[in-house]
DNA sequence: CGAGAAATTGAGGCCAATCAAGAAGTGTGG
DNA sequence: CCACACTTCTTGATTGGCCTCAATTTCTCG
């Protein structure tokens, strides 16, 4: 867990993909700079989603539903850097349910807070929208997979996926051991099988020399091979940038605002 | 086939949720102030979808990759209103290919004019970001139902969502019957599943009284109660607009710009 | 009217779900 | 440090639904 109060995962990774000015750092920061705590495997109950938004600084976050017939589906799973509730912002309210997966550290703040960034700068708010944009490639990327895919290789996409997101916040060039704090389970309901299918996938991976699962660490051997072997797309590494707008932050009633 | 040359199915679709000013109006008009035709079941050689973006103005039209194991998935579909290139926006190049399902008629317009909205618009910008947020979760909803439920049940999740987006462009409250330009196959290839699965399915829908389906029409024959059955979401009603900022058009050099 | 595309219907095979039981791992209190 | 309860993971046998292959009928449109 972070323990740099002054961190903020959303610099680190905005910062991949376009210098951040002072003031577009500042207005980042702004989102960050209030932290909650909670322990693992602890369900969440936030204030309703459509008041406010969270940062994840640390930790794994994951979002289900109860389905009437008894099963439950992982929606989505959050890592630090990314945001808790930017999915329903369309949506006047969420049904959703919230658990972590880990110890965790996020930041609330509220939706209005998004408006100081659309209204001063337009530049983030590009980035933040091709984000989106990026996110949506990736779901449709699961959705491309999940069509009666095999369920080895769908479980192989869906290791190579967090592998992509954690390699944003490395600064290991041979990246190729994590830790993964999820069960099977929720793996299993996560891609819509069931945790026998995800056990006996992961054997199988295991014995094929591809992936090695074992108390929650998981290697990938070969990383390019299989991304090769797969056809896997490594959307993160990857936004065009090229036609967004310049740095310069509108109305000058920013500075007092932040401050 | 839409003939009135004035006619911008944008400015309709966004005025749903929003009283558009004049000024906004004009910034959505001049992404459709030129126009393409053609005609059904063509392969669209678009230019790179890096550079233009593009509006559906009438008809409807795919996108769709071809798998190495020969299988074909369709990643979208397009309606009137919607915006073909946008999910690719991220993306330097896009590799999917784009058809045609019935004749139609879109607007091209360079990436760059996506730019002048998010400069000059906060309030356009926020509600472009809501609308692609809406449809992130309709793409969860899709995950949501494509883990190993019954074909049935997929299908007729499908139908209801066709329902739900033509519905915003028709003024008829009873709305339950229409046209959709698709073949068998590529709504099988849609959801991952095959034409033979899809024609058993509307059988069934069929013979339970559901959903009949004749001659690409569409008759779902109690639209509300098949929503309550399948707890079916229909987000395409509801954006939340509260925090969006106010409609001021930022800097004046914004008029020249699209005199 | 005729040819090609699309939809229907049927038989057989395969993969993941389900059910079930046992093993391994995790955390707690004595 | 161990004992105990609980969760998670593993392994096996059976079942069911969708895919595949294939033949026929219906639709569409020049």
């Amino acid at each position: 867990v972070q323990e740099d109060k002054n961190f903020s995962s959303l610099v680190e990774r905005f910062n991949y993909y376009i210098d951040l000015t002072q003031d577009e750092e500042s207005l980042l920061r702004n989102l960050e700079k209030n932290e909650l705590r909670f322990k693992s495997r602890v369900k969440l109950h936030l204030q309703n989603f459509s008041d406010n938004l969270y940062v994840v600084k640390a930790g794994w976050i994951y979002r289900y539903v109860d389905l009437h017939n008894g099963q439950r589906k992982v929606l989505r799973i959050y890592l630090p850097g990314e945001i808790v509730g930017m999915d329903d912002l369309a949506l006047k309210a969420s049904f959703n349910d919230t658990m972590t997966a880990s110890d965790v550290v996020i930041s609330p703040f509220p939706k209005k807070s998004l408006e100081d960034i659309f209204s001063h700068s337009p530049r983030l708010s590009t980035l933040l929208f091709s984000i989106s944009m990026m996110e949506k490639a990736i779901l449709m990327d699961r959705i491309k997979m999940s069509g009666r895919s095999p369920a080895v290789t769908i479980i192989a996409n869906f290791i190579l996926e967090l592998h992509a997101r954690l390699r944003l916040h490395s600064h290991d060039s041979d990246f190729k051991t994590f830790e993964v704090p999820l069960t099977q389970g929720i793996i299993a309901d996560t891609l819509g099988l069931t945790n026998v299918t995800v056990s006996n996938a992961f054997s199988q991976l295991d014995s094929d020399g591809k992936i090695s699962y074992s108390r929650n660490t998981v290697t990938i051997h070969n990383p390019e091979k299989l991304k090769q072997e797969l056809a896997f797309n490594d959307r993160h590494f990857q936004i065009d940038t090229s036609w967004f707008p310049p740095s310069k932050i509108n109305s000058s009633s920013f500075q007092t605002q932040i401050a």
